[in-house]
RNA sequence: GGUCCUAUGGUCAAGCGGUUAAGACACCGCCCUUUCACGGCGGUAACCCGGGUUCGAUUCCCGGUAGGAUCACCA
């Protein structure tokens, strides 16, 4: 058989040889001096999730962390892999870089990165690549090591039920693979000629040795050695459509984009043996693979770890972040802590240094799934908040609501009202910490505005009704809006002994028989008539931010 | 089922042949306090099981078990 002949009559129009494609997209300056060239492959269905921002994130630091010898940084780029037309969302590329941007992650290029060309030059969309790929498929049947194989669904449907009736791996490999392995260049010519459809296989080597099945030996950055059974699969390489699978795109891609480090999902691991095959057939220098681990979650009804799931888990989208009202930066903190275990220690150590400054290792990162953890996001976003300005704060949140909560947004729209409140217990030696996410926050500060505050809570079952009523009118009677803290505290005191409750707490504690209640007590019932709960910060605070006309005007109300 | 990955408290995790087995979150108690929060102090809680190797295994090897991943003209 003339593998040539064959190349010409299955890609007469491929003019272009793999040398001229080397030629074209040249290793890069950066690359050659030791940065680190990653890139971001989503599939652009629209769809992006915390397992793709967790990627990204690695992506993105080890690029930009990375130094050429002259101190270029490394190169992070975004290619859409879109080589499965069902998939394709419109203006997924868009949400796919927004969404990232938010969480301050940015491409130095690629799709959508504003190249010359729109659509990015080189190509960063597989679907524009065609000629590329064919042109190295076209050199892989010249040499023998692809043909073209007319096997139906049906007959591969048969295959398959064959194999597993008998128990045998499925798939194209060995004697099932014959057929069309050694189809004669007149039967190719005639089956092309009768129109039938057919794809381009790779002609797997197997993994029989002298000694048994062969095994492939890859050191991955984050697994460390990592050995499986060699590929013997003649497994597909350009569709029907002439489109290439993700595996054929991927050996091309990385290697023409030069991409030094490769860092996929999990869920790649086991096609590694073909991808090395790959690269070993089109006689190319395989990248370094780094396989992070899944994100999990624990199932409600199983109680097993399991992958987080699309349907099943609100938190697995970004957007449930946003609809929160999670800061980004809080998010990006929380995935960095389960990406690298010395984060956390880093942080406490360095608690207002800029996260670009921790030096991001993959030795550090875990190579088992772990299980996504609300509690510790939420006690990470504490710490974050407190560390951004209150008027910023401010603003965050009035974007938030605007987008999620819009009959509230009004009301933030007074932002130096907004500030204050959000200044409360800030600026202390020992601030407050309870902000978390803007819904949240929104709950625990909404008794500032009139139209969202409610009376939630009873009063404290030591008072009773005569006495709440009593202490609200002496509490009204003598309120001065100018009273310091100290001389506002005073007056509650008074009316706390004449009431017959105690003054100090202890008492009360120690001689329960001989008082009604306590100073708290009473506090509680003017906590209750100003921000309708119990607990909240500082009264006298509050009320000076409240205003002197809302404090009367609550407390009136409850007098009747 | 085949193949591969993983295995330390409820969760995230240090550890890399000899430790009283760190720390963080969560939980509980006490203190501070007009409530809550913050903070401080303290507490409950872990090396999956069985064989080896070794003077000695959480750590190394083998087997089991469990969990996860994957077996498409999807990525």
């Amino acid at each position: 058989m003339d593998y040539n002949k064959l190349a010409e009559l299955l890609f007469p129009q491929i003019d272009k040889t793999p040398e001229d494609y080397e030629a074209m997209f040249p290793q890069r300056q950066n690359a050659a001096g030791g940065a680190v060239i990653t890139r971001l492959g989503p599939s652009p269905t629209g769809f992006i999730h915390l397992g793709n921002l967790y990627g990204a994130f690695v992506d993105e630091r080890l690029a930009h962390q990375s130094k050429a010898a002259d101190g270029t940084p490394g190169t992070f780029y975004l290619r859409i892999e879109d080589t499965d037309d069902k998939r394709y969302v419109e203006g997924a590329v868009d949400t796919i870089i927004n969404s990232l941007k938010f969480f301050g992650i940015t491409f130095d290029e690629g799709a959508g990165c504003g190249q010359p060309d729109a659509d990015g030059e080189p190509p960063y969309y597989q679907s524009k690549r065609g000629p590329i790929y064919q042109a190295f498929v076209k050199r892989l049947v010249s040499q023998g090591k692809a043909y073209p194989c007319f096997l139906t669904e049906e007959e591969l449907a048969d295959i398959r039920a064959q194999q597993e009736a008998a128990k045998e791996t499925t798939g194209i490999y060995g004697k099932y693979a014959e057929k069309n392995r050694s189809l004669t260049y007149e039967e190719v010519e005639a089956n092309i000629a009768a129109g039938k459809p057919y794809v381009i296989r790779l002609k797997s080597k197997g993994n029989q040795g002298p000694d048994g099945v062969v095994y492939i030996h890859v050191n991955d950055e984050i697994r460390g050695d990592v050995s499986m059974p060699a590929n013997d699969q003649d497994v597909i390489i350009l569709k029907a459509s002439g489109i290439p699978t993700y595996h054929f795109a991927h050996v091309i891609d990385d290697h023409l984009m030069r991409t030094t480090h490769v860092v996929r999902g999990e869920e790649w691991l086991m096609s590694l043996p073909i991808h090395i095959e790959l690269f070993e057939a089109l006689g190319l220098e395989p990248p370094i693979y780094c396989h992070t681990a899944v994100l999990m979650k624990l199932d409600d009804e199983t109680g097993n770890k399991r992958k987080l799931s699309k349907r099943k888990d609100p938190e697995l989208s970004l957007d449930y972040y946003r609809q929160e009202g999670y800061h980004p930066q809080a998010v990006k903190e929380y995935l960095l802590t389960i990406l690298n275990s010395n984060f956390e220690e880093w942080r406490m150590a360095n608690p207002d240094a800029d996260i670009d400054e921790f030096e991001f290792t993959t030795e550090k990162m875990n190579s088992a799934g772990a299980l996504f953890d609300l509690n510790k996001l939420n006690d990470i976003s504490k710490d974050v908040l407190l560390k951004i300005p209150a008027d910023e704060l401010a603003d965050f949140l009035l974007e938030w609501a605007r987008e999620f909560k819009p009959k509230a947004a009004p009301l933030l729209e007074d932002k130096e009202y907004l500030t204050k409140i959000l200044n409360i217990g800030r600026d202390d030696a020992k601030p407050r910490k309870d902000l978390i996410y803007a819904k949240q926050i929104f709950d625990f500060i909404s008794y500032f505005y009139d139209e969202y505050f409610v009376i939630e809570e009873r009063i404290p079952e030591q008072v009773c009704d005569e006495d709440a009523k009593e202490i609200l009118k002496r509490y009204l009677d003598t309120y001065d809006h100018s009273d310091d803290q100290s001389q506002w505290f005073e007056k509650i005191r008074t009316i706390t002994a004449d009431l017959g409750y105690a003054v100090k707490p202890k008492d009360y504690k120690k001689h329960p028989d001989e008082y009604k209640g306590s100073v708290a007590h009473v506090s509680t019932v003017i906590r209750i008539a100003v921000m309708g709960r119990s607990q909240s910060p500082d009264v006298w605070t509050i009320q000076q931010i409240l205003g002197e006309d809302k404090v009367r005007a609550r407390i009136s109300e409850l007098i009747g």
